[in-house]
RNA sequence: CGGGAUGUAGCGCAGUCCGGUUAGCGCGCUCGGUUCGGGACCGAGAAGUCGGAGGUUCAAAUCCUCUCAUCCCGACCA
């Protein structure tokens, strides 16, 4: 390949899309992978990212009446074993606590001792724990609603691992909720994935589909589920966020009652949401390229990477002197809600070698500072949403303004390509023989990216779901709010259908 | 937990079938110099108990036995 063409991750997203995505995280410096099976290491680079996902998050569940606090990180037995469901659904992928010490083995090395009476599970998720709380916490209806986030890290033992998007420990933020009516727990329910679609939306610009779980895939003792799915470049789903209208299922598990205005005991109604450290892997496969990570300004670390350009010490002098001057301009700088931080990249590397460390790393503005530039008054500014050589020669008077507009064009440019890309691979399928086409790879030995996700009717029977899956691997991402009561017939069994769902495949 | 594969320098690998000096190569790293406006070059250097344990042998990265770990394909999942 000649070395204009030449792409800075091998494989290409066309090539090899799994391969391409840990490659993406490896040039871009986000995670590794650690000596503990599972678990990751999330280095600066990717932990700044999810540093502000938390920010601008913790900010809106703020304004939405929240309040932060932090429950254990274990949890007894018999707690979990409260929900018949959600003891079903989580199961099989918990990390158990059963001793509480290390003694000598005689042979140079430990062994366990000191067993629990009572086994502990590193929490996969705290409804249960949570809710022992809040039965203490809510008496009368006069303590409701009580609104409630945690963010923590939680342990899922997955079989099989990939970095961001299903890790055996996870960052997470989980909220729980606790109201007098079930009107109230679903308008919170509703709300707080409005939320979630407006943050996708707004910093992540991922475009979000927001919809109602099937009963196969909601959340374990839930009494509904609603989620925001998006589609990534290889036109798989990813939900990006859940949330719960728990019902009273976990009130009646925890015992979580209050008087209500007639003086009567009741259970109370709760919900829970949350969001991971797997948005990350969204905003990974959402807008990078075959030149590696591509951020978005509003959630990016940092915004400008200065690249000085010189040939002697003279020259360093000046160059570096000018490039301060710059820096200075932005120091403070904000870009709407977002502070500006600037990387004054100075090492003893040639000018592309910095620029293609930068471009791999998904920051959205190159400013490359020469002797020319100097003597001009003026910078060389590049694009990341642009084509690598693509830069633009901007007077020093314009610098600032020119920032900010472009860092507007990045987010919005983003955004309009990852809606332009899921509108392109949308599709209604009424025909079966066309369905199983669409999700079916030409090439069986080495799949190419196909499929897409198709707007279909569905009976709503499970059995349907399940050949559908068992055949393709094709699952029901959701059942969108903005469905159109339509006249169909399910594309599994031809029976009658009164709207579209959306079927895809997914992570 | 089933099927397949792999463990050799920080990373990627060769060498293993067919045992034989001091275990190599590429990238990276360190030092020195020339470079630097689109992925530089030259020279020097550091770095490995060949995954672990046991065995066979004059001799083991190489053969045998056991063991541990990882990866890929399934079943399960945010």
């Amino acid at each position: 390949m000649s070395k204009q063409n030449r792409t800075a991750i091998e494989p290409t997203r066309e090539q090899n899309y799994a391969e391409w995505y840990q490659q993406v995280i490896k040039n871009a410096d986000l995670a590794e992978n650690s000596d503990v099976r599972g678990c990751m290491v999330i280095k600066p680079w990717g932990y700044a990212i999810w540093e502000n996902i938390q920010r601008t998050l913790d900010v809106m569940f703020r304004e939405t009446g929240h309040r932060n606090a932090y429950f254990p990180l274990f949890i007894p037995k018999s707690y979990f074993e409260k929900e018949a469901e959600h003891v079903e659904g989580f199961a099989k992928e918990c990390a158990v606590v059963t001793h509480s010490r290390l003694e000598d083995n005689g042979e140079g090395g430990l062994k366990v001792a000191g067993e629990l009476t009572e086994p502990l599970i590193v929490r996969p998720t705290s409804e249960t724990i949570i809710g022992a709380s809040f039965a203490k916490w809510v008496n009368s209806y006069r303590d409701l609603p009580l609104l409630i986030n945690q963010w923590a890290n939680i342990v899922r033992w997955e079989m099989r691992t990939r970095l961001f998007l299903r890790t055996a420990e996870f960052l997470w933020q989980e909220g729980h909720t606790v109201h007098e009516s079930s009107e109230d727990a679903m308008e919170e329910t509703r709300k707080m994935l409005d939320v979630y679609a407006k943050f996708a939306a707004e910093y992540l610009a991922i475009p979000v589909i927001q919809g109602e779980k099937t009963e196969g895939e909601k959340f374990p003792g839930a009494v509904n589920t609603y989620c925001i799915e998006a589609m990534m470049q290889d036109r798989k789903a990813l939900q990006a966020g859940t949330s719960h209208f728990l019902g009273q299922n976990f009130a009646k598990a925890s015992n979580i009652k209050f008087q209500g205005r007639n003086g009567e005991f009741e259970y109370a109604w709760t919900t829970s949401w949350g969001v991971s450290t797997r948005l990350i892997g969204a905003l990974i496969m959402a807008h990078s390229d075959d030149n590696g990570l591509a951020l978005p300004p509003k959630i990016a670390p940092s915004h400008i990477a200065l690249i000085p350009i010189f040939r002697n010490e003279e020259e360093r002098v000046s160059v570096l002197e000018y490039c301060k001057k710059i820096r200075q301009e932005f120091a403070g700088a904000m870009f709407e809600d977002i502070r500006i931080y600037t990387e004054l990249d100075d090492r003893d590397l040639t000018g592309s070698e910095r620029n293609w460390y930068w471009i791999k790393k998904g920051i959205p503005i190159r400013i490359e500072i020469g002797p020319r530039d100097v003597a001009a008054n003026a910078v060389m500014i590049s694009r990341r949403d642009k084509e690598p050589r693509e830069k633009e020669s901007v007077h020093l008077d314009n610098i600032k303004a020119y920032v900010l507009s472009s860092l507007r064009g990045i987010q919005d440019s983003y955004y309009q390509r990852a809606l332009d890309f899921r509108q392109e691979h949308t599709v209604k399928i009424d025909d079966n023989k066309k369905f199983y086409k669409f999700f079916s790879p030409k090439n069986e030995a080495q799949p190419e990216i196909h499929g897409g996700f198709a707007h279909s009717h569905w009976c709503g029977d499970t059995a349907c779901e399940e050949k559908i899956k068992d055949d393709l691997k094709v699952t029901i991402r959701c059942i969108p709010f903005d469905a159109e009561p339509e006249e169909g017939s399910c594309i599994c069994c031809g029976k009658a259908s009164d709207k579209r769902v959306i079927f895809a495949k997914s992570y």
